[in-house]
DNA sequence: CTTCCGTATGTTTTT
DNA sequence: CATACGGAAG
C-alpha cells in the first residue's frame, strides 16, 4: 500500500477495505507533498462513491485542502474536460447533457427522417446498439460493417452517424459521448492530452472491474507516459464483484490489467472485516465454481458465526410470509431493521415482499426504484427550466410543448419541427415567426403565442430573481403545478411532494444554470431519510458496496437465478456473471445470511414448478442449514411446506430433503404452467392477523375516504383493530395497517 | 386532440 | 397477471 509510484493493481475483496485504500493513498499522497490536490485524478463509477470518498478523503486530511477538483465519475471528468475543449470536438461549451430518453426521442426522429419504419426497428433498440457501440469505444466509421448491418437491414451505420450529426447540431452530447468525444479529443490533439499528462501526477481509479473499454481507452490515453516512465496509476477492483458486464463492462480490462502496465505491482486484499467465517467459506466456495479468475481467497479473525441458512417454501407468497416473519422475530430479539435487506435478483420479486409488509405493518424501504430524476414530473419541470434557459433545446421544447394539455398536439409539433429544419432555426424561434403567419389553425396559433409571451417573460425574469423562486413560477405559470393539484390519482400527491423537493434543492446552487449542469450528471435523489428504522428491499445489484447484519436471499431458483436470459444469451460467461452476483448477495451479510427458494413462482402469469438454483448445490454442507421452513405454514395438510432435516442437511453436494426432491420431480415430471395457483394456503393469514392486532380502537370507521401512499385513494370496507379492509379505487382491495393511511 | 381499448411483453441499471 | 404502448374511434 506504501507504493505510491508505478502502476499498481489492487485486488480488493469483499469487505477488505477497498475504499479506505484509495482514500488513505490519496491523504499519503497529498500528506508527503507528492502532489497537490489539484494533481490527483480520483475516478468513481457512480455519484455516490464519488461523494463517499471526497468525505473520507476530507475527513483524513482535515479541511486544510480545498476539495479535489479532479476527484469525480468518468462522466463529470469527462464534461470537464470537454467543456474546456468543446470547439475542438464541434460543440459549444455550454452544450447540453442528454438523458437516455432525450436520447431515444432524437433518434425516433432520426429514424424517421431517414424513412424507416420505426415500428419495425424501434428508436429504443437503435438506441442501445449505439449505447453498445460508445461503450466500446467505436465512432460510427469505426463501427464493424456486419454491425452496422444488423439494425435496419445496413442503415445502422448511418444511422449512427446522423445521430451523432443531429447531437452537433442541437449542441448535445450523450453519456457515451462524454467519453468518447474526450477520447477523439485527446487523440486529435496531442497538445491538449499531454497538458493532463502533466497535471495528473497520480490517477486512482475505483471498481476497475467494472470499466467498459472506453473507459479504458480514456484512462490509457492519459496514463500514457514518455518512454522509460511509468504512470502512477493505482486500480482498485474485484473481478468476483465484476456485475456489469451486459452494460459494456469488460472484467478483461482487470484481468490484464498487468500486461497493459508492465511492471505492476500487484497487491491483494484477502483479510476481510465484515463477515463471519461461514459467510465467507460459503461464498468463497461458491464463487470458486468460477473459472478464469485472478483468484482470492477471502479470510476473516472473526467467528465463524452462524451457518448460511437455506430455505424452501411452496411459493412465492409462502416465501414472503416466512421471511416477514423472521424479520419480526429478529425485531422481537432487538435487531435494527436497518441491518435486515431482502436482496432480490429482479425488481418483479420485490412487490411481493411489500405487499406483505405493508399487511405486517412492517416498514420498509425499496432502494433503486425509479430515480428521482427519471420521474416524468421532474423531467417535465427540467424541461420546462431548459427551455427557458436554452433556447436552442428543442428536446426540452418538445416535451412540455403540450404538457399540461394544452391542445398543442402532434400536427403543431410536426410544423414547428418542419419549419426549424428547413430554416436552420430552433423550435422555439420557428414558433415565434410560425404565430405571425396563417400556417396555423387560429387556436393553436393563438394558445403558441401565449405560450411563446410566457417564455419570453420567464427569460427576462432569469436574471431578476431568486433561482428557486424562478422555478416555481415557472411551474405555475405554465399550469404545471395546477394539472397535478386536479389530478386525484394516487401518485399525485407524491409527484407535487417531488416538485416541491426539486425546487428545495435548487437552493444549493448558485444559480440555474449551475443547478441543470449538476442535475444532468448526478441526477440521483436527494438521500431519503436513512434515520427511520426500516428493512431494506433492493436488487442484488444494487446491493453492491452496502453492508448488512441479516440479509435475505429469496428467490434462488434456476431460471430466477441464475436467470434464464443470462445463460440463453451470455452462456457460460452469463453462468459466471450471475454466481459473482450470488457471491456479492452472500458477501453483504455480516452475521446471517439466509438463502431461499420456493417450489413454485409465477412467471408472467402462469404458475411455474420451479427447481432450486444450483447455486444452492454449490454452497458447502459445512458452512450451511437447511432449516425448516417456518413451522406455522408447514402444518397444514398432505402438500403442506415440507420439513426440511436438520440432522441430516446434504449428502454430497445433493439435497436429500423432502422438499428438495418434491422441487426436482415436480420438474421433472414435467409439470405444466397452470393458471390457478398449485395449492390454496391454509387460511393461516386470518389467524395471524387476528392474533397480531393491537385491538386498539382504529381512528377510522367503515365507510370513511382514506388516501393510501402506495395504493391511492379507497375507502373503508371493514375494520380490525388496527388492520383495516379498504376498497381503492384503483388497486383495488386490499387490508392495510392503518398507521399507512391518512384520512382522505 | 383526446380517450379508450386491444395487444405485446415481460432482468439486472449508471451516467 | 399487469403494465405499457400503440392504434383506432370519438
Amino acid at each position: 500500500m506504501e507504493t505510491l509510484d508505478g502502476p499498481v493493481l489492487v485486488l480488493a475483496g469483499a469487505g477488505t477495505g477497498k475504499t479506505r485504500v484509495l482514500t488513505t493513498r490519496i491523504a499519503h499522497i497529498l500528506a508527503t507533498g507528492r502532489a497537490v490536490p489539484h494533481q490527483i485524478l480520483a475516478v468513481t463509477f457512480t455519484n455516490k462513491a464519488a461523494r463517499e470518498m471526497r468525505e473520507r478523503v476530507g475527513v483524513l486530511i482535515g479541511q486544510s485542502v480545498e476539495g479535489m477538483p479532479w476527484l469525480g465519475t468518468f462522466h463529470a471528468i469527462g464534461v470537464k474536460i470537454l467543456r474546456r475543449h468543446a470547439e475542438l470536438v464541434g460543440l459549444k461549451s455550454n452544450f447540453t447533457i442528454l438523458d437516455t430518453d432525450d436520447q431515444v426521442r432524437l433518434m425516433k426522429q432520426v429514424i424517421e427522417a431517414q424513412g424507416i419504419d420505426e415500428k419495425r426497428w424501434p428508436a429504443r433498440q437503435l438506441a442501445n446498439a449505439i449505447d453498445g457501440w460508445k461503450n466500446r469505444g467505436l465512432t460510427p466509421q469505426q463501427v464493424p460493417a456486419g454491425e452496422a448491418m444488423s439494425f435496419a437491414t445496413g442503415k445502422g451505420g448511418e444511422l449512427y452517424a446522423a445521430y451523432q450529426a443531429r447531437l452537433k447540431t442541437l449542441n448535445a452530447a450523450d453519456f457515451g459521448d462524454l467519453l468518447l468525444e474526450c477520447i477523439r479529443l485527446f487523440r486529435d490533439n496531442p497538445g491538449v492530452l499531454s497538458e493532463y499528462h502533466r497535471r495528473f501526477r497520480f490517477m486512482l481509479v475505483d471498481e476497475y472491474q467494472d470499466t467498459n473499454v472506453a473507459q479504458y481507452l480514456w484512462l490509457r490515453l492519459l496514463a500514457q507516459t514518455q518512454a522509460g516512465e511509468k504512470p502512477n496509476v493505482c486500480c482498485v477492483g474485484d473481478d468476483d464483484q465484476s456485475i456489469y458486464g451486459w452494460r459494456g463492462a469488460e472484467v478483461d480490462n482487470i484481468l490484464r490489467f498487468e500486461k497493459d502496465f508492465p511492471g505492476a505491482t500487484v497487491i491483494r486484499l484477502e483479510r476481510n472485516y465484515r463477515s463471519t467465517g461461514h459467510i465467507l467459506g460459503a461464498a468463497g466456495h461458491l464463487i470458486a465454481n468460477n473459472e478464469g479468475r485472478l483468484g482470492k481467497t477471502l479470510f476473516t479473525d472473526d467467528v465463524d458465526g452462524e451457518r448460511v441458512t437455506v430455505a424452501g417454501s411452496w411459493d412465492s407468497g409462502e416465501e414472503a410470509r416466512a421471511i416477514g416473519d423472521e424479520i419480526e422475530a429478529l425485531q422481537r430479539q432487538g435487531h435494527a431493521l436497518n441491518d435486515i435487506a431482502i436482496l432480490v435478483r429482479a425488481s418483479f420479486q420485490m412487490r411481493e415482499f411489500e405487499d406483505r409488509f405493508v399487511t405486517l405493518g412492517l416498514p420498509y424501504r425499496v432502494i433503486g426504484g425509479p430515480r428521482f430524476y427519471e420521474r416524468a414530473e421532474i423531467r417535465d419541470a427540467l424541461a420546462y427550466f431548459r427551455a427557458t434557459m436554452q433556447p436552442a433545446d428543442d428536446l426540452a421544447f418538445e416535451r412540455i410543448v403540450n404538457v399540461p394539455k394544452r391542445g398543442l398536439g402532434d400536427a403543431t409539433v410536426q410544423i414547428l419541427h418542419d419549419y426549424g429544419r428547413r430554416e436552420g432555426v430552433p423550435m422555439m424561434q420557428a414558433a415565434r415567426i410560425l404565430v405571425e403567419t396563417e400556417e396555423l389553425k387560429p387556436k393553436p396559433r393563438q394558445t403558441l403565442r401565449n405560450l411563446m409571451t410566457s417564455f419570453g417573460r420567464w427569460a427576462g425574469q432569469a436574471e431578476t430573481m431568486r433561482h428557486q423562486d424562478f422555478a416555481q413560477l415557472i411551474l405555475e405559470e405554465s399550469g404545471y403545478t395546477d394539472m397535478w393539484q386536479k389530478d386525484r390519482t394516487a401518485e399525485a400527491a407524491g409527484r407535487l411532494e417531488n416538485l416541491k423537493e426539486l425546487v428545495r434543492s435548487m437552493e444549493a446552487f448558485e444559480n440555474m444554470a449551475g443547478f441543470l449542469e449538476h442535475i444532468s450528471l448526478v441526477m440521483d435523489a436527494s438521500e431519503e431519510g436513512a434515520s427511520e428504522d426500516k428493512v431494506s428491499i433492493l436488487t442484488l445489484h444494487g446491493a453492491k458496496g452496502l453492508e448488512y447484519d441479516t440479509v435475505f436471499l429469496p428467490g434462488w431458483e434456476e431460471g430466477l437465478f441464475p436467470h434464464q436470459r443470462s445463460l440463453d444469451e451470455n452462456g457460460r460467461a452469463g453462468l459466471e456473471e450471475e454466481r459473482r452476483l450470488a457471491y456479492v448477495g452472500l458477501t453483504r451479510a455480516r452475521r446471517r445470511a439466509k438463502v431461499w427458494f420456493a417450489s413454485n413462482r409465477r412467471i408472467h402469469g402462469l404458475w411455474q414448478a420451479t427447481m432450486p438454483s444450483r447455486f444452492v448445490d454449490e454452497l458447502p454442507a459445512s458452512h450451511v442449514d437447511v432449516v425448516e421452513a417456518s413451522s406455522a405454514y408447514g402444518s397444514g395438510g398432505t402438500f403442506a411446506m415440507s420439513r426440511f432435516d436438520r440432522a441430516q442437511p446434504f449428502s454430497g453436494s445433493t439435497y436429500s430433503t423432502p422438499g428438495w426432491q418434491r422441487a426436482k420431480q415436480n420438474m421433472e415430471a414435467g409439470f405444466k404452467a397452470t393458471n390457478a395457483p398449485p395449492r390454496r394456503e391454509p387460511l393461516t393469514i386470518e389467524g395471524e392477523l387476528v392474533a397480531r392486532s393491537t385491538g386498539t380502537a382504529s381512528v377510522y370507521k367503515v365507510g370513511d375516504r382514506v388516501f393510501h401512499i402506495k395504493f391511492g385513494y379507497g375507502e373503508i370496507a371493514e375494520i380490525d383493530g388496527n388492520k383495516l379492509t379498504v376498497d381503492f379505487d384503483k388497486a383495488g382491495r386490499k387490508r392495510v395497517v392503518d398507521s399507512f393511511i391518512d384520512a382522505a
